[in-house]
DNA sequence: TATAATGGTGACAGATTCTGTCATGAACTC
DNA sequence: GAGTTCATGACAGAATCTGTCACCATTATA
């Protein structure tokens, strides 16, 4: 085998099994210890992390991270992926910590110098705009782990109703909606799925009180949309095209809303009583691109809301 | 030089000069038309997409979309690649086409098992949400082109006011906002710069009129925030902290608002006075949250507009 | 402390691969 | 038809790579 392909196939041996002995390899490959030990020399200098430990129970590593096989992109495939990286920059807070900088760096050291003119030349032309916000969410990581391999955490939760709690949670999903990251989760003190601000979750590490981990199973990220409306009240209204157009930027709707042909729309929907004062806010906000049928209890809250800014501004 | 060494950089080489003949690279390399004819052969075989044409001017080409050199990633770096580019399929229309698909694709498939296994893990747990709408923007790709190239383009723009109209522009920028792809450019119509909803820009091609193209310099992506009123009429108010926070998410706001140490804020700016039923409706939204201090037009048309709503509900 | 396991390095001859040369051919332009 | 350029095969000589061996260093364990 000439030496070229043993290298590429040794550096897919290497990262699949990350711990290795030299003479395995040597086995392997049908070549000599020595020849082994020139060709990882090799890969060290291509910038594979190894890292090898002499006496028994020695041997190599691909130690920290390991490095992937290369990846040949095209100039177009290259170009989009740097502005899909770039466009994270606007994101105070990622489950990835820094790692989108160093691939944006690598990204760029490593093209030929007209196509990072090229880029030069876009990056003040194309954006993807995020509303950035103050709030940080340190504990994006852990939360996005627990929510993979399905383990218990638990939190100190400052939730704007109730204040500071702890308590146990399962993340499912986390997920980024205009500038904040969130998480649903499954609570274990209100017994239920909720959605949790990540900015606003103080501290959270691995449960250790022994807390068993549901099977979420098929739970998803579409759970995130789901919150059971308590003391629920039947929601109807009708909607004009713009306002529908308004509608569908709001997640938290995209589920209520049923579009027709023409453009307009509709909500029916069964809402939390307790989420009537938002409603109420929110359908101000639409004016009259909306018509509200139902629940009266929300037409009241609407005029009581409307009297009181008018009082304000007289 | 070991052959290793000397294919790398003929790739290099390759993708620098796109076009070439043997014998120049024979030379540049100091090895004979033979080699490099087995080299550029072993090329094909790793994916760089080569083509040569017999006969005088003939020679080889790389072909379509070149192959950039190879890059690797630690598996980190990949998984925050995988996630941008991942996002990215919110967005109807990109300025990139198809690439990013493939590009995400080949990604995917170069991973080895496990870490395919990971990115499968983590795919329904982890999502940056964009506001998805509609509105098509199929001209994206011209618009950008004409943005880095300084080249001015005809355009029919459906604008809400003044209906389809043909205009000649020159792109200074375009955004993603909220769902949707927004174009600054200098307007020869109108002799200033304006913004464009891409959706509306019904047809775009190069303009053959030989308008001559301005030197915008170093006008770039910070211009998207200008928009010098018209009938200008001071606009100030006083927020509070969760006002900030919902001033924040505009993007248009982003420029007069300021913002103290302890979280509250204000607004001082000059606005068009076309523009204040869109404020008065603005500010309704922000509720108890603003403290609207002038112009009294404003808070008249927010008086307005509340007597209208309170009595759309009554 | 001795022993065995494991990596690290240098030297060198022999094996293998790579390279240059030459020959031949085919396609294309002018 | 002459000249240019890519394409391919064969083969000997050059260059590189490989295996072997000798020796060292470190570490865990008996």
């Amino acid at each position: 085998m000439p030496k070229s392909k043993r290298l590429m196939e040794l550096m897919m041996t290497v990262n699949r099994k990350r711990r290795f002995k030299v003479q395995e390899l040597a086995d392997e490959f049908g070549v000599s210890t020595r020849t082994i030990l020139r060709d990882l020399q090799e890969l060290s200098e291509l910038g594979v992390p190894l890292y090898s430990e002499v006496g028994p129970h020695g041997g190599y590593q691909v130690v920290r991270e390991r490095v992937l096989p290369p990846i040949a992109f095209t100039e177009e495939e290259a170009v989009a992926m740097f502005f899909a990286v770039h466009a994270l920059r606007h994101y105070s807070s990622l489950p990835f910590e820094a790692e989108s900088a160093s691939a944006l760096n690598k990204f760029y050291l490593h093209m030929p110098g007209d196509v990072r003119d090229r880029i030069d030349g876009m990056k003040n032309r194309v954006d993807f705009i995020t509303p950035t916000r103050r709030g940080d969410a340190p504990c994006l990581a852990i939360l996005l782990d627990a929510a993979v391999h399905r383990k218990v955490l638990s939190v100190e939760y400052e939730s704007t109703e109730e204040g500071t709690s702890s308590r146990r949670i399962q993340p499912v999903c986390i997920y980024a909606n205009n500038g904040l990251w969130y998480c649903t989760a499954y609570c274990f003190l209100r017994e239920g799925y909720r959605v949790f601000r990540c900015d606003r979750i103080r501290e959270a590490e691995f449960d250790v009180s022994g807390t068993e981990p549901l099977d979420l199973g098929d739970v998803n990220l579409s759970r995130r949309e789901v919150a059971e409306p308590r003391e629920p009240v039947r929601l109807r209204a009708e909607l004009s095209p713009s306002g529908v157009q308004r509608c569908e930027v709001e997640l938290w709707l995209a589920r209520m809303l049923q579009v027709r042909e023409d453009g307009s729309g509709a909500i029916d929907t069964d809402v939390s009583r307790a989420d009537i004062p938002f409603y109420a806010e929110f359908f101000i906000g639409l004016g009259n691109e909306a018509v509200l049928e139902e629940p009266e209890e929300l037409k009241d809250s609407i005029r009581r809301r409307l009297s009181e800014l008018l009082a304000r501004y007289q």
